[in-house]
DNA sequence: CTGTTAGCGCCTTCAT
DNA sequence: ATGAAGGCGCTAACAG
């Protein structure tokens, strides 16, 4: 950081800054009132066609563009949704951010993105900044519950929210998530099915990765296998290493005959760290990930997964958002859930006839 | 689209809007001047301590949120810079995106987020939007090099513009890039080393895939291989089905014993295709990458790729275009090429021997 | 140290 | 059909 944006305010006035033309210069190379030129300009309000062509002929030729930040101010309304993102970096995220914008865009408003590095009082700043902006509405996928009190701000001073992906806030504003427990769960009965019974799950905090791990109990009860806690790890959703936090659960659990990894970087974590082990999929041990994402079908075995809408989850959580900013939707908090699917691909098959040594 | 921004104009006003505090009502329950108030809210000018504490607290109690809106209108600076982007959900683009965002966060200024799809005429809207909102600058990853004629009128409105990863404008305005032709030389000088001869490329258009395929030719030459372009595909850059994309040119080539795919995707698209025709990689056929993304290193074998330091290209853009939003960078437009890195893996070996009737 | 005044660029009654 | 006037919320001279 060399320097703060605040700091130059000085040095601005030195630099040769183009003046544009504004409604007023418009106006007077018219030989209309400022009123008029205002009038044909923004499309509303009476104006003779002979003074509608001079003033636009008059505009294009002085490259006039009209200054929405007058407009907004004028209006009270800035057109702008702000979306706080953990990490843009995550493909994830970029697919949700991507179909958000393409909603908001399509209905003719601005997207302000900001990053936070999961870092909670980044996410406090990004909310206040967008506040101060006077955003319409913000989107929200946050990264920890502490935001709550800020949202609870925001919310009464009527910025609609919606949380994507994870719920934080507990109900306080609008989300738009996956159903997580479900997939934890259509994971884990896949396996079940196969005959695996020692399931390793390597799973991850939030509402995303707890409701995952919660769908695995849910279908190893249902199919009255015993829950054994030294085969469900909890890590970081996106660890440095993804592959030693999985090798420790495989070295953990030299029994298992499946992993149930809850994403998508994690899922390659646990490829890597059973190649390193030399235990052969689906031969050896079956791997279910999270996620679809594009490299799954082109690694040899193509992975089983559990794909999830995900571009869809951004547009969807766009549309809640707009429903609420333009009044169309009042009333509680609504969440809503869409649904995860199976994709049965060749990492998953029948468990190993395992020597008495490695059985339990 | 239901129902764009312009059409609800009417609609607002019969929404209840929480009225926001102002410095005005600040003032006023302070028992002070508009201006004292501001001037303590602020931050700059006089004020005695005494009132300070007031204001502040008044400011505090009826939770007054100063309105950028208004401080830009009268600043003549919004703070904020816009990001045109071809498609977000290409991790490529996600990552330049996040460099960006955290560069521009870190000097205190707001990104503002537009897609194109691809679209020639979207890109044309976003610059104009753009323009109307008063962005201090641009970065733009132009699909299309028909953008020109807009990047020049935002130049000519005093607007700095930096280009990343691609250059459509030639040279109009500052760009960041990679040094794409030394990319492909890398990848096929590697090639070459490993004795390959018959050395087939699935390249793309735009400057990107033709430097990277220019530097394919380059390595060529220089070995003294002559440069067939029946071994030389173009086809999108991201094209629907890349596994197609790439079985056309493997299919033409049975002699080819190594396949360069200038991006990641069409690298996938590389590897479902051989695998369909059933080549092992390294042993039939090698192949390298480009844009070391993560799979990359955990497929089987894993991919011989040339990485580029993704993050730091979008850094480097916003770093630059800060620089000329500050007057600390003035004269011609400037490009600034970064380097990529050979990454060498298990998908490269020696060539086959292969039978009478597939040789060339 | 504080208040008065003016204006950023635009839009919008309200007269004419 | 057009113009004059006022104000959105904020800040910056300039007086006092």
């Amino acid at each position: 950081v060399t320097e703060r944006r605040e700091d130059r305010a000085a040095k601005v006035d030195s630099r040769r800054r183009v003046r544009r033309p504004t409604v007023g210069d418009v106006a007077r190379h018219a030989d209309v009132s400022q009123s008029t030129a205002s009038r044909v300009l923004s499309g509303r309000g009476y104006a003779s066609e002979d003074v509608r062509q001079r003033v636009r002929g008059v505009a294009d030729a002085l490259g006039y563009v009209p200054n929405d930040i007058a407009r907004s101010l004028k209006a009270r309304q800035s057109g702008v949704v702000g979306m706080v993102i953990d990490d843009l970096s995550q493909s994830f995220f970029a697919d949700v951010a991507a179909g958000i914008e393409g909603v908001l865009r399509a209905h003719g408003y601005r997207m302000l993105l900001a990053g936070t590095d999961g870092i909670f009082s980044e996410e406090a700043a990004a909310l206040d900044r967008f506040a101060a902006l006077q955003v319409e509405g913000i989107i929200l996928a946050p990264a920890t519950a502490a935001s709550v009190s800020h949202v609870r701000d925001a919310i009464g001073r009527g910025i609609p929210i919606v949380e994507v992906d994870r719920q934080a806030t507990d109900g306080a504003c609008d989300a738009v998530l996956l159903e997580n427990e479900r997939g934890g769960w259509l994971a884990t009965r896949h396996l079940i099915e196969r005959g695996h019974r020692r399931i390793a799950i390597l799973g991850a905090p939030l509402t995303t990765g707890e409701g995952r791990t919660a769908g695995y109990r849910n279908a190893l009860k249902e199919a009255g296998i015993p829950v054994d806690d030294r085969l469900i790890a909890c890590v970081p959703g996106h660890p440095a290493d993804p592959e030693s936090a999985a090798a420790e659960l495989i070295g953990a659990n030299p029994e298992a005959t499946a992993v149930f990894a809850v994403n998508n970087i994690l899922a390659g974590g646990v490829l890597m760290a059973l190649r390193r082990r030399r235990w052969t999929i689906p031969d050896r041990c079956s791997v279910v990930g999270f996620d679809d994402v594009p490299w799954m079908s082109f690694i040899e075995p193509a992975l089983t997964t559990v794909a999830q809408p995900t571009r869809e989850i951004g547009e969807q959580a766009a549309l809640l958002l707009l429903d609420r900013i333009d009044g169309r939707l009042v009333g509680p908090p609504v969440t809503r859930r869409l649904e995860p699917r199976l994709v049965v691909r060749a990492s998953t098959g029948p468990p190993p006839r395992l020597p008495e040594s490695e059985r339990m």
